[in-house]
DNA sequence: ACATCTAGATTACATGTGTAAATGGATAAG
DNA sequence: CTTATCCATTTACACATGTAATCTAGATGT
């Protein structure tokens, strides 16, 4: 089952602060990046439960929710649909998109450059 | 209004062909690929219209399509938006993600050292 | 002119998604 | 013991999407 965009958000969530942490921890957090209610978030909540992305452990009255679904193959899976739907599978022509649209900063080639180099080197 | 996934692959056979084209000549193309019904694919030309994607120009009793959206803006504004939210917005990231996924075939390897190459060479 | 065909337009319908309010059951307070 | 509180679970609802069938007006054949 894929998790929809408003779901990601909450799982990130849980990726990026130490969980397991509790329903109004969650909120807490996201308090600052978006404006839903504590009842959206319970929703959403929920829902990644039945997709069995999270997993809930009881603590006294309340749950502690954590990420089952790592942030990897999530990442991966997203990237590989994209790449796969628009770029024939391949990473390159995704980069040379970016360069020819000229979005690729300074910082991004410097990237760029040290991990070809890298990879080369391992080769 | 962005396009949806079903959307998109009417979209590829207007972009891929030479448009305009019509709608029997999209549903032809599709019925390699796909087994959608041909009233799936004139309601996916309509929606298409509605926002404004395509565009139709009358020819006889039929219509012609064409894609009013340029196949580059959509990849780009898809390719940004997934940058965006999993890869802060560079890209360099997102090739290591490949790359420590060891998720590189050689041909992209190839491909990105030349292209950074290149990119070297004019800067 | 009438019946038929054709292609676009309209309608349909289940499921997913964003967004949330209402309900219910356990727990804490009085 | 009764009531208020706190969370989680259920229910709600509009809009998008995937997938199509049906309707309809104009073109065509007879």
């Amino acid at each position: 089952m894929p998790i929809s965009d408003a779901e990601s958000v909450v799982m990130d969530v849980l990726w990026r602060s130490r969980a397991p942490m509790s329903a109004e921890e969650v909120v807490a957090a996201l308090s600052v990046s978006s404006d839903w209610q504590e009842a959206t978030i319970k929703t959403l909540l929920n829902r990644l439960l039945t997709k069995r992305a999270i997993t809930a452990a009881r603590d006294g009255k309340r749950y502690l929710y954590s990420a089952r679904l790592k942030r990897e193959d999530y990442v991966h899976s997203e990237s590989k649909g994209l790449i796969d739907r628009l770029f024939g599978g391949r990473v390159a022509p995704l980069v040379a998109h970016f360069s020819e649209a000229g979005k690729l900063s300074k910082k991004d080639l410097a990237e760029l450059k040290r991990l070809i180099e890298e990879l080369d080197d391992d080769a």
